[in-house]
DNA sequence: GCTTGACATTGACGTCGCGTCAACTTCTAC
DNA sequence: GTAGAAGTTGACGCGACGTCAATGTCAAGC
């Protein structure tokens, strides 16, 4: 393979600065604060990037869009292991990355009209005139809600468990929820031992990461329920299964945890 | 008047700051660096801003969303002393709002893809994956292409005339494009002489600011031409009178400045 | 009148995300 | 074999504020 650029997904730093818009520098920055490690680095130092690496930079990229700064968009993207959490990631920021292309099209419009107030000589109040540039600066998850010192936690617990660690946590989460859509549609109750027992596994699941006590056991799962892309995690499997985990883990909290 | 908003246009630092989302920190902060100077003053230091710094603060604030550096923001926006010329100036900056609006468009559909990929386990390309992110930095003001130096001395000058110097020195531009638009309606052509006295005086006008040599000169004039909210304020007097000053000039040029 | 709380002011220093420069190595081309 | 382009690692610099400290001032309530 010759230096030109081809469409495969091994890219050196330069060939991916240019379909970025980012410097080399930039790139080499990121390596240097452990945002975006290289797949590999040559015995000349040089960087060589693959698919991985690039799908993470997609979602870095995004989010510093949203003036996120690096360090919780280290955090925010440590925490999309699979493609499936990253998926859910991204249709979040999506949210976010469409408000910004409103705020511009407001922002079009209220210059517009600026113009041609000016050019009638007409005046302007000072909100016509200032609108759509404020912007609300986007809150990036959900999760950052229950604390920036769990979020850091999670992600050093997460390291600490190991490559099929990794493996076989996130096959235990897929345990719980189709152990949880099976109670669904057997049409087991909150209370009854056999939810109450997934419930029991799936607050070890989250105690891996963070350790919630009733209160905030019982928000995160209101979450589940509140929130449209966690919601769907659980009622992919059967409808309503994400209101039966809130209803059982209201009642498991009560029962174990206060 | 109370201490509660209204919709007038005579605001404290406060309200400025709730309407454009700003902090009071940084209004301070572009009154210190003289960006944006309040219209007055109290006795007691507190800053009040009335309708002539709205619209300035508007204009400041589209070209930041634009990732203009401050420094320059600053030349630009001082650059804009009249309505007429802040109307030219905003409907400039309107297409790099725009373009900014399509960008977000596009990288909204670009995280779409991928999501939708994602979910489905297929592959992605590079450059499928990085669509939208590369933006070409904004360039802000074809009178940029003249270089930085010529506008600060432009501006030093530019104060340097005093209240009723500019106002002269507005009419005087005036009635250069009514002359010029004058001698395109009678038919009278760019090499006659009393279109060269009208070039020698647009020469003048242009040397208050900055002192062209032949061939930037002809570059002005045909950047009148080419450049559509330019000509247009040419035009507007007589059709083809941009044409016509930049051919007259390019005679000009070869007679007196070479 | 006095206190209290909210918000203003001016410095001064800190921070984040790179840009830029220097010194050096390494690869590719002629 | 040598030039030139592009990579590497430090190190320092900078723009646009954030943040903190010390202080002043205003409007309200007792």
């Amino acid at each position: 393979m010759s230096t030109t650029d081809t469409d495969a997904t091994e890219l050196d730093i330069a060939q991916l600065a240019r379909r970025t818009g980012l410097t080399s520098r930039t790139l080499r920055h990121y390596d240097a604060i452990g945002l975006l490690t290289p797949a590999w680095t040559g015995d000349d130092g040089r960087r060589h990037y693959g698919g991985r690496e690039i799908a993470r930079l997609q979602h870095i990229l995004v989010l510093r869009e949203l003036d996120v700064p690096l360090s919780r968009i280290g955090a925010i993207v440590d925490a999309a292991p699979d493609d499936a959490a990253l998926a859910a990631h991204l249709t979040d920021h999506l949210a976010g990355i469409e408000a910004e292309r409103d705020r511009y099209a407001t922002l079009a419009a209220t210059v517009r009209r600026t113009v041609a107030a000016l050019k009638e000589g007409r005046p302007m109040t000072a909100d016509d005139m200032l609108d759509g540039f404020d912007r609300t600066p986007y809150e990036p998850e959900a999760r950052e809600r229950w604390g920036d010192a769990a979020v850091d936690t999670s992600n050093a617990r997460w390291d600490a468990l190991g490559k099929d660690g990794q493996q076989r946590h996130l096959a235990a989460h897929q345990e719980v929820v189709e152990a949880l859509g099976a109670a669904k549609r057997i049409g087991l109750s909150a209370g009854s031992p056999e939810v109450q027992e997934v419930v029991a596994k799936h607050y070890a699941w989250v105690s891996l990461f963070w350790t919630p006590d009733a209160e905030t056991y019982c928000g995160l799962t209101q979450m589940y329920v509140d929130d449209e892309r966690f919601r769907r995690n659980y009622d992919e499997v059967a409808p309503g299964a994400a209101v039966l985990l809130r209803d059982a883990a209201a009642i498991y909290a009560e029962r174990e945890l206060s």
